[in-house]
DNA sequence: CTGAAAGCGCTTACAG
DNA sequence: CTGAAAGCGCTTACAG
C-alpha cells in the first residue's frame, strides 16, 4: 500500500532513477527498449511523480504567468485581480510567478499585442488574456502556440481561435435570468426598456438576446417598448423615456448605478434588473432602487484561472474542459455580501 | 531579493540549522538566549519556512483529519462529501489524509461521541464534525481541545462550544432572502402558508424567522394564512390546505420536491419558494412548478472546511474569522447549473 | 545511452 | 543545549 517512487521502479528494473525520469518525462537520451521497459511499469503501478519532491528540485526554475488585464471599471476588475493574486499568493511556494499588466477600459488589440510581447520577452511560460475579437490577436494567439507559449482567455473567450481553453461568464445565460426576473417580478405584464452600453460589444448583444429570449418563450404579456444605450464615460439624460414603463433591463455591466439614480431622482417605482455589484448598486439595491444584480463571479474568474493553468504547466493536468464558466450570481437586497469570497482562505479583502 | 532560507539563518548567527529551526517552533532544548537571537533575526527578515521543504521532509507524517457527516438526504450531503474528497485529492501530495464517518438522518450525539472516539483513537490530528446542540458533545469538544485535537463544525455551528471554527451557511439570512422573493414575486400582496420540518431545529426556525421578519418589514400585504410541518420520510397531504393560497414557503430543505408534487397534482397556481436542490427539484424549477430554489452551496462547505483546517494544521494558518459563510444561491428555472463547481479541477461530478 | 552524485530547504534522531 | 548528518523524492549537470 505503500507509495511507489522512482527509486522503487528503477531497483526493479536496475537501472537508474535518472534513466526512469528521462524515460517518463520524454526527455531526449533514453533507447527505445529502456523506454517501453519503464513505461509498462509505470503503467503497470499507476505511478504519479510526487508533486512535493517535484517542485523541491526545481526550486529555482520559476513558472511565469503573464496577465493582460482590463483595469475598467475597477468595481468589477478589481475583484478579478484579487482573484488572480489570491492564487498567486496559494502557489508562490511551487514556483509560480505572476505578471499582471493592465489596459484600460477599451482593449485595442494592438495595446494588447504590445503588452503581450513584453511579457513573452521577460520570460513568461504562459498567458492569460481578456481579448478582443480581431484576426490579429487570433494569429498572434496561434504564433504563440507554435512558440509552446498556452494562452487562456479570461472573462471573454475567442472561440475559433488557439486558445488553450476559457474561464468567464456565460453572458447568453445571464441575459436569459435577467429576463426570467423582469417576467417573474413584474408578475408576466407591463412595458419595458432596455437599456445597454454604447459601444458594439458580443456581451452587451447576447445579453440583450438571452434577455429577449426569455420574454418571447414564457412572458408575452410584457412588453419591450423601448431600447435605449447609454456610455460608462459619458452622461446621459433618459429622464423622458422613463415615462410609462414598469420596468428597465440595463445590459451592459457598467451603468446600473448611473440608471438607478436617474430612477431615483424620477422618484418612480421601475423594476430595475442589472449586471455586476459595485458600492453604489450595492446601496441602490438596500434602497430598493435597483430590484435585481446578477453577478459574474469575478473573483472566482481570476482565481480559477490562475489555478487551472499552473495544474497545466506545473503537473500536465489539462482542464476537464475548453470553456469553463463562472457562476450566474442572482443578487437581492437579502443576500448582498454573503459568503462567497471570504470563505477563500487566500482572499484578503 | 532571493529568499531567505534557514541556512542563512544559522550562517548569520554562526550555529546550526537544526538550531535555528528549534528555536523557530518552539520546540525543547534552546537556550532563553539563542531563541532570542533568533526570533529577533526571523522578524528582521520576515522569514516564512519554505512549505514545500517542510513537506518534503515530513513525507512520513501524515495530517489526519476525521470526519463525522450527516448522511441524508443524499441530494445535499453527496456534495458536501464531494466537496470533502476534491479536498482531499487537492491536498493528498502534502500529506492529508481524510477518514469520513456517515452518520444517519438523525444525529444523536451518543452516535456521533462514539464515531468521534474511534476517529481518535485511530489517530485522528483534528476533526470535522456536523453537531447537534447538546451538552454531552460539548463537553466532548472541550475534552478534545484540552488534548490537542481541534474540531471544526461544519453545517450546524455549536456557538457556546470550543469548537475551532465554523463553516456554512447563514441560515437566517437564506429565510430572508426566502422571504424577499415571496414578497416579490407575489408583488407584496397575497397569502401564503409555511410549511417546515416536524423535526424541532434550530435551522428551521432561523429560517422561519428570517423569512417573517422579511414579510413584517417590506410586505406588510402578504398574510401568512397557515403554518404547517412535513417530515422529510413520511407522506402527508396537505392537499385542504393549499386552497386559495397564492404562496408557500418551505422552509426545511428536505421536502421541497414533495411539496412540489402536491401543488402539481393540485394544478393550481401557487408560487413555492423552498431550500436545496435535487434532481426533482430541478426538473420541477424547470416546469414552473418550484419558482425558486436556495441552496447553501453544499460543495463549498465540504470543500473550504478542510482546505481551512489543514492550513491551520499544516502551516499554522488561522482563518480569518471564527464562522465562514457559504453562499446564499438563488435558483432560478433559468440559472439551474450555471458555472459554479465544474470550475474547480479537483471536483469530479 | 546510462549511472552516480549533488542539490532543493526543511526536520529529526543521534552524538556530544 | 548544540551540531553534524541523513533523509524526504525528484531533477540535472557531469562523467563515462
Amino acid at each position: 500500500m505503500k507509495k511507489i517512487t522512482l527509486d522503487d521502479l528503477a531497483k526493479e528494473l536496475n537501472i537508474s532513477k535518472g534513466t526512469v525520469d528521462r524515460a517518463i518525462h520524454n526527455r531526449p537520451g533514453v533507447s527505445p527498449r529502456t523506454k517501453e521497459k519503464v513505461l509498462k511499469l509505470v503503467a503497470k503501478y499507476n505511478y504519479k511523480p510526487d508533486k512535493v519532491a517535484r517542485v523541491m528540485s526545481l526550486k529555482a526554475k520559476k513558472i511565469k504567468i503573464g496577465v493582460v488585464c482590463q483595469a475598467e471599471p475597477g468595481f468589477f476588475w478589481d475583484h478579478v485581480i484579487a482573484g488572480l493574486r489570491a492564487a498567486q499568493r496559494e502557489l508562490a511556494d511551487f514556483g509560480l510567478e505572476l505578471n499582471c499588466q493592465r489596459t484600460g477600459y477599451k482593449r485595442e488589440a494592438h495595446a494588447i499585442i504590445e503588452k503581450i510581447d513584453a511579457l513573452v520577452a521577460e520570460g513568461s511560460d504562459a498567458l492569460i488574456i481578456v481579448p478582443t475579437d480581431t484576426p490579429k490577436l487570433k494569429e498572434k494567439i496561434a504564433q504563440l502556440k507554435r512558440q509552446g507559449i498556452p494562452v487562456a482567455t479570461l472573462n471573454d473567450d475567442l472561440v475559433n481561435s488557439q486558445r488553450l481553453f476559457y474561464v468567464g461568464p456565460q453572458v447568453r445565460k445571464s441575459g436569459r435570468v435577467a429576463g426570467d426576473l423582469m417576467g417573474r417580478f413584474l408578475r408576466g405584464r407591463g412595458r419595458v426598456a432596455t437599456i445597454t452600453g454604447s459601444v458594439q460589444s458580443f456581451e452587451y448583444r447576447e445579453r440583450l438576446r438571452g434577455f429577449h429570449e426569455v420574454l418571447c418563450e414564457r412572458y408575452p404579456g410584457i412588453e419591450v417598448v423601448g431600447q435605449h444605450t447609454m456610455d460608462y464615460s459619458q452622461d446621459s439624460n433618459l429622464f423622458e423615456a422613463f415615462k410609462g414603463l414598469d420596468g428597465i433591463y440595463n445590459s451592459d455591466g457598467a451603468t446600473l448605478a448611473k440608471v438607478g439614480e436617474l430612477i431615483e431622482s424620477a422618484a418612480s417605482h421601475i423594476v430595475l434588473v442589472g449586471h455586476e455589484l459595485s458600492e453604489q448598486v450595492e446601496a441602490l439595491l438596500r434602497e430598493g432602487i435597483v430590484d435585481a444584480a446578477i453577478s459574474q463571479d469575478p473573483f472566482s474568474q481570476g482565481y480559477f484561472i490562475v489555478k487551472l493553468l499552473f495544474n497545466y504547466l506545473a503537473w500536465g493536468v489539462t482542464p476537464p474542459c475548453e470553456q469553463m464558466n463562472t457562476r450566474v450570481d442572482i443578487i437581492l437586497k437579502e443576500n448582498i455580501n454573503l459568503g462567497d469570497q471570504i470563505i477563500n482562505p487566500y482572499y484578503i479583502p
